[in-house]
DNA sequence: CACATTCATCGATGTCTATCGATACAGGTC
DNA sequence: GACCTGTATCGATAGACATCGATGAATGTG
């Protein structure tokens, strides 16, 4: 029962319980890997990363090649998973990539810190 | 047609076609994440993150508490994209992150420097 | 050799979701 | 007011996927 991986080879387990993700905050996190689990919503959050600035959901439509309807439900998607804010000017939309959300993923994502 | 964001509001549209991820980028990116949406998939790199050390699946299954079989499937899974090794000693099988794999998701994920 | 154990695959099932066309809603323009 | 335009929602549909039990393959043990 000891932590060694390719071991002796008679018992093998481990006790790796210890600094286990809580099902919550697995389940959080899995939310925004699926939220960025679409490539459609890969390229709108690179065209928003690239844009800089609120982009119009009539410009994202064109540059997507797929139907209005559709853009809306990603831009939704994203929107519920905190990634991307909506901003209404008049008749038009404005997405931008929620800089607090993208500091969050680049933390998330950077596992190569982690210890046992 | 400028990229002024909260735009004058009579023309709104913005050429943001630019620096543009190509459909293929953007389906791999998209793959890598969609390899991470699932709570049990996050909790396994997260297991293995904290191990350190390759990590046999009879203990992967227990602390996950899901059937064997599905561990196998989420192994799989993340194992076709690339974020996951095995490595086979015997009748057991242990599992590891990719150090690559993990590199390059952390640099995929900080969008925090684009520019446009 | 017979048996047990570990793991991967198979088949089935229920749920989720990406996509679109049609429609409703909200602002602006005349 | 009537009309146009940009977005969001609705309903339907096809495909993807997580999950499990049963089975099979490989390896060790008596």
């Amino acid at each position: 029962m000891t932590a060694e991986a390719p071991a002796p080879a008679a018992t093998c387990c481990v006790p790796l319980g210890a600094s286990a993700l809580s099902e919550e905050e697995a389940q959080a996190t899995a939310a925004v890997f699926k939220a960025l689990g679409d490539p459609n919503r890969v390229r709108i959050v690179n065209l928003l990363a690239s844009a800089g600035a609120p982009v119009c959901v009539c410009d994202l439509t064109p540059a997507l090649g797929i139907s209005q309807p559709t853009v809306s439900h990603h831009l939704k998607r994203l929107r519920t998973a905190g990634l991307v804010r909506r901003e209404q000017h008049g008749t038009w939309s404005y997405y931008s990539l929620d800089p607090a959300a993208m500091t969050h993923l680049a933390t998330i994502c950077d596992l190569r810190k982690v210890r046992p």
